[in-house]
DNA sequence: TATCGTAAAGAACGGGCGTTCTGTTGTCAA
DNA sequence: TTGACAACAGAACGCCCGTTCTTTACGATA
């Protein structure tokens, strides 16, 4: 049994040096390549050490044996506004380089758009002239859903609801009208998420 | 000489695949393991293809020849919603407009944190609860900023604003109070963006 | 002094991986 | 109908990679 205390021992070492080498190459190189990164010169302690940091949950292994890093490999920090202590700006110095918001919003890339989001009849919703909407490409959505649909040849981005038994385009905005659309409407995309820049 | 034109042959389909992959494995295969990935089953086949990526920039290699990837791989194309013509849905070929999230939103991976809204004060601003904010740690900010302050030991996001003198912090929410801080107003960080993500 | 446990070194091996070469198929132009 | 080319398929090979086993060095413990 060992202490099961993670990356408490000289371990440590190993995972930010890998770490280092992940943030500069973007991959976990072979055993031999690791025993250069590591500074030690056998292959089967490597193993032993990727075995540990495998177990602390910081790495795992594809389906054909590859080393990958986890999430929690990447670690950031990422606060509650509600923490309530005195100074819990840590913000985990040295290797960070390595924000992961496009792994959050971005499951498929294939069929992942970025539109600037143009007017204000989302207002109510939080959606700003502006913004920045992130749309998973696909022509079936929810009730309830913000979709991207194709109107007049132009998108435009509104809620998904239905009337009457008919489906129509909702803004969040009273000052718009409702889209009542003849004939089919044509669904491009739903909303998966926004990203809103700040002038500095 | 190929045609030199990168992503507009079925290349680009490989490419796709290969991007979805990698959203999931954080990792570029083995050419048996990518045959599945095409979907084809010669591993020169695949050799090729990824040496085309290669020359094309979304890819390149360690140096004890592992594939990685570039921040061109990363790259998402950028569509306008005003954008009026027929159909130009065609996620935008070869180099136009792209861009990484992380990029757009981080200049400064050493002081930018990420925040969790909590509540709804700044609802008005389009910043709802459980949006998450993305600050840069500074003390100084200007009136009209948005910034998160220090307040009773709690982190809070508000508008700096400026009344007879003293700086303030207006919610964006007229349910809730202008906070007037006695003696100084200590400054966290300001808001540079804001990232959400719609339940799937 | 003897006995552990940890932290490695080092050898040995079998298989998988990347590379290269050679075929095969379909399409289009001339 | 021929030829050229693109898009693959398939085999063959040598080396490197991951795994396992054995051995060494060293500090702590008893």
């Amino acid at each position: 049994m060992s202490d099961a205390n993670p990356a408490q021992s000289r371990d440590a070492e190993y995972l930010a040096k890998l770490q280092d080498y992940y943030a500069d190459w973007k991959s976990i190189p072979s055993y031999a390549a690791l025993c250069e990164v590591f500074g030690i010169a056998s292959k089967s302690w490597v193993k032993a050490i990727l075995d540990r940091l495998g177990e602390a949950g910081f790495l795992e292994r594809t389906p054909d044996g590859m080393w990958i890093p986890t999430r929690q490999f990447f670690a950031r920090p990422l606060a509650e506004s509600s923490v309530p202590a005195g100074m819990p700006v840590t913000v985990s110095e040295t290797q960070g380089e390595y924000f992961v918001i496009d792994e959050m919003l971005i499951d498929t890339p294939s069929k992942t758009t970025l539109i600037t989001v143009k007017g204000d009849s989302m207002m109510n919703a939080g959606i700003h002239d502006g913004d920045v909407a992130v749309v998973e490409k696909r022509n079936l959505a929810n009730v309830g859903d913000i979709v991207v649909a194709i109107v007049d040849n132009e998108f435009t981005l509104k809620t998904l609801d239905k009337e009457r038994g008919k489906f129509v385009l909702r803004p969040e905005n009273p000052a718009y009208p409702v889209i009542r659309p003849q004939g089919t409407l044509e669904i491009f995309g739903v909303l998966v998420g926004l990203i809103r820049k700040y002038r500095k």
